[in-house]
Parts: structure tokens; sequence; C-alpha cells
DNA sequence: TCAGTTCTATAGTGGTTGCTATACATAGCG
DNA sequence: CGCTATGTATAGCAACCACTATAGAACTGA
């Protein structure tokens, strides 16, 4: 649990002046936990400094602003809980039983009972006001590396000869993470966990045939 | 396009008094682009007003407030833009060419020029704050109704004999709805119009292999 | 013409938002 | 002890929100 600072600062204490009186990081995971429930907007900044246990400066002067804070904590969301199934994806060598684990690890990390269910990158910024465009556009991005991300272990499943040479990679990515944002809004509506994982284990059947060829 | 109104009212003209001076469905439409666009909460009054051609007051009497415009919004944009594939889907005999197309309907309605996309039922109302509660509760109902009735359908076609016996139907609705859903935010996200037609065309997959039994 | 009724426009209401100015507290360093 | 540097707490800023009170305008019916 002893993450890098996502701060440029070198060193954890510099050390000059009154030293900070609580937790950065533990502030953090309790910003992310009540942006997860209620959104980007919708989080107040006394709601969240009344769950980070500060107040108003003391969030400021830690975290820049409302957006940096709510990036940070998306951060922080994607690499504490998507880190293992995407490095697990990774390092399995064959692509179908890759995929087929990897969508039943989304279906346990959706309904995780820390919060209220879903996607923090999928759901927490979808409709925001104009003057929030920046937020928005960064968890676009990350939505479009995690399209990237499925069509490089696909463009491997190729080239390994698993996959066929045919496939449409750019479609096929597409339609995976389709499927996973889709499953975000099933979580966030209130779907049961043996339903989610049945969801999650159709998935496999978008894949090609196995090929036959040899690499 | 002379759609029937939602209001109790019997007749269009009970007259008394001055006359309204604007169109109310018209009023209507232009709302329902600004909801689409920003979503139900990032929607200002003022922002509604300007589009509508009309002042706050016209807009209080002729709809009752924000809530009750957006749900009246959403429900005609559920008619407008929904109807016809859901018919078509009841009328094709065949399972398997019905959600096929239905599929590829969804896939050019997702990306309609009028806005800048995806579905207004799953994406206007994702991330509400607390008080708008009962708004988000009628979209999540109208998502569950979309559930239930692509099980109706996939159950006809067990019945029919098209699908095996043996298919979980609650499951393959809550497959077919998370893809639906899914395509709404790539659409959102700026997908192109073949490419989300490709990952309609994959939908079909998640069908079960048709049924060899006869009804 | 003159009520009676309903819609419209202006101008605001109280409440909430993200953010911060000011004053004070607590640290290292001489 | 000062002196400087940094964090914290209170209180409040201007801006914006959904919504409405008031007054006047436009219609029907007599």
């Amino acid at each position: 649990m002893n993450l890098p600072s996502a701060a440029p600062s070198t060193v954890p204490r510099p050390s000059k002046g009154r030293p900070r009186g609580f937790d950065r990081s533990e502030a953090l995971e309790r910003a992310l936990d009540v942006f997860w429930r209620l959104g980007y907007e919708p989080a107040t900044i006394a709601e969240l400094c009344t769950a980070m246990g500060i107040n108003p400066p003391s969030l400021y002067a830690a975290f820049g602003n409302k957006a940096k804070l709510f990036l940070e904590a998306v951060d922080f969301y994607d690499r504490k809980y998507w880190d293992a199934a995407r490095v697990a994806l990774e390092e399995e060598a064959d692509v179908y039983p890759g995929i087929e684990s990897f969508f039943a690890d989304a279906a346990a990390i959706l309904l995780s009972p820390r919060a209220p269910c879903g996607c923090l990158v999928v759901l927490a910024a979808i409709n925001v006001s104009p003057e929030s465009t920046e937020v928005y556009e960064a968890v676009r991005s990350m939505r479009r590396a995690g399209k990237t991300f499925f069509a490089q272990r696909l463009q491997r499943g190729v080239e390994d000869g698993q996959l066929p040479a045919s496939t449409d990679i750019a479609v096929l990515a597409a339609t995976l993470k389709a499927m996973l944002e889709g499953m975000s809004i099933q979580a966030r509506d209130g779907i049961g966990q043996a339903e989610l994982a049945g969801v999650a284990a159709h998935v496999i059947k978008l894949l090609p045939p196995r090929s036959t060829q040899h690499p």
C-alpha cells in the first residue's frame, strides 16, 4: 500500500514550517469515496472536507483545486482497482482465457462493496457543465486508453497466431470497451453479483473462433 | 409529427384568457436538445429559456419545474427516437435478425447528428446530486424497462423454438442492455459511424446457437 | 366598455457553489 | 527569544442556482 506520491516532490519531508496535520493519502482515499458515490460536480467542497476531516484551505493547499483533487483520485482509483486485472491480462499468454478472466475480475471490481458501484472513470463525469470540460476530457482520454489497451492485447493475440489475421482489431476493442462500460451502468443500476458475472461470461463469445494457423 | 400531448387536458384549446405565445411541443424539443447536450443538472433554466425562446415564468407555467420538463423531454425522446426500432423488433418473427437489426438501428440512432450523441436515458442523469434523486430513479426505471423489453422478446424466442430452452433469459437480456448502454458511451466519446456499426454487428454473437427443436 | 382570466416580462428572492482573505498556530533556525 | 515559513480555522467573498412576486399585456364573454 506504499504508493509513490503523484506530486513531483522528491522526498516525503522537506520539513520547514508547521507540518501538515493530516495524512495526504488517507484524505485522498476519503475524497475518492465521495466522488465515487456522488460524481464529480455533485460532490461539494463542503462534503469532501467533511469526509476528509479537514477544512477548505487545507484541501486547496494540498491538492490545488477541486478538479485536480478529482483527477488525482481517479488516477489513484484506476491504479488501485484495475492494475492487477490489467497485469493479469498482459501476463496471460493466451488471449482467450486472458479476456475471459479480465471480465470476470471486472465484474467483481464493479460491484466492490466499497462504493455504490460502477467505474469511476465511466460514471463520475459523464454529464458535466461546460466549465468542467478539462475534467471530462481527462476521463475520456482514460477511457480511450482502456480501448487502446484492449487493442494492443488483441494485436498480440493475432501476432501469436491465436486470433485470425482477419480480425478487425479496432472494432473488436471498441466492442469489448463498450461491454465493460455497459457493465458499469448495470452495476450502478443495481444488478446482482451472479447476474453481472453471467454477463461477463458472455464476453468471450465476442472473440472470433480461434485461428488454426500457426504464427 | 402530430404527437399526442402528454398533458391530461382533453382538447388543444380550452381558450379563455390570453393565449400562450409559443408552441409547447416546439419548446419541448428545444429543451430536449439542451438536456441532450449538457445533461440534466448542468442544463440551467437560463440556458433552457434561451433555447426555448421564452422566459422563466412561461417555462414554469407550461411545464411545472425543471424536473418535470426533463422527464417530459426524456419521454418524448424515447418515443420519437426509439419507438420504431422497438416495434420492428416486436414485429420481426425471428429473434435473430430481429436483434441484429435492432442494434444496427441503435448504432444509427446513437450517432444521430442532432445532438452530441448517446442516449439521453443513459447519459443525461447518471451522476446527479442527492436532491435530484427522483429524476435519477425515473431514468433508471426506464433503463430497467429496456432490459425487461429485451427479456420479453427473448422469452418469445424461446417459446417459438428459435432460442434453446436452456437460455438464461435474465442474464442474456442484461448482456444486451449492457452492450446498448456501452454503445451510448462510445457514441458520446466520439466513435465513428462505421466503427459503431461494427460494434453493433458483434452483438448477434451473444445469442446462443439457434435451437434445432421445434416448438 | 369593462370585468374576468390567463400568459408574459422584469426584476428579484433566498440558498448554494467553489474558493480565499485574514488571523492564528506550529514548526526549524539563528 | 525573535524570524521566517508553512499549515489550519473562521468567516465570508462574488457568482450562480432554481424559482417567483409583481405588474402589465392580451384574450373571451357580457
